[in-house]
DNA sequence: TACATTTGTATCGCACACGATTTAATCATA
DNA sequence: TATGATTAAATCGTGTGCGATACAAATGTA
């Protein structure tokens, strides 16, 4: 068996484990945002209107690193949800504004204790809270060169 | 600004990173596999095929931590590409055993280069080896933890 | 001021993921 | 050996992701 052979077994690999553990972790927050009738990245989109009230799609966007293909729809589900609106920017009538309603600020209560149940699902003795901290610092850097890579594609 | 707050911030959120780097490291893998005509999902449904050749379904769902409902039409796409076989087994017909081609089985010539590929996209300097080996240590215990909590849901 | 280029968003098509359900085969056990 | 429970795989519907493309508004430039 070559080292090279090797390095095809899913175990030695890292992007299969990221995979992994992104959609195990969506799994996790399933039931959370069943509450709040909203999907994974619907949540993301909320979290980024909770933090900046009114943004352009492509603000969204760069934030998410999510194109506008992705975006454009879910935002349209959000609009139906009544928890945002889209107007046209009079600036610049190629952007969109998003804004959020009242009834998608209200909803900002109700998420409020979501982090907290899944950071106890992530807790469970095995993984020590110095661990995750040095691990989410990788993450985000990982995160920031791959970016990066992909912008230069 | 209150504590809980800013746990609703997406910079402090551990989900979001590991969602963003799984998408953008699929990307990263997406032009090395359109020259073996693969989708990253499909190439991961092959690694395992590479590495124990003849597998019920289940298994490979198994191993790949994946449903039936989202394997069954990648074998089947990739039975198109007469890169693999189903067929019933004669001493459980409930199972589907799936087998590599010829053709499946010569792909993985070329896919030998493609691990070392990707490692070099993600070492660039600012993320030491050590630190990325004890990044996957990490990500692994993740990936079983939270797999045993998605289990019992 | 013409006109090519860039930018911001949306449309379309394809391939996942997954919850809910279905179907067929096997198992368990009375 | 009947039959209810379990298991393996597939089907269906919804919601992403994203490459390719379209289109209009804005910008750059001769």
């Amino acid at each position: 068996m070559s080292d090279q052979a090797a390095t095809l077994y899913l175990d030695n690999q890292l992007c299969f484990p990221l995979y992994a553990a992104s959609r195990l972790t969506t799994k996790i927050y399933a039931p959370l945002l069943k509450e709040l009738d909203l999907t994974y990245p619907q949540y993301l989109v909320m979290l980024v209107l909770w933090q900046h009230a009114d943004q352009s799609v492509n603000a969204i966007c760069e934030r998410l690193l999510l194109e506008s293909n992705t975006v454009t729809p879910l935002l349209k589900r959000l609009e139906q949800k009544k928890l945002l609106t889209r107007r046209r920017a009079t600036e610049d009538e190629r952007k969109v504004m998003v804004s959020l309603t009242e009834k998608g600020d209200e909803l900002r209560e109700q998420a409020l204790s979501i982090p907290e149940q899944i950071v106890a699902s992530f807790d469970d003795g095995e993984v020590t809270e110095a661990e995750i901290r040095q691990f989410q610092k990788t993450l985000w850097k990982l995160v920031r060169v791959l970016d990066e890579k992909v912008e230069k594609m």
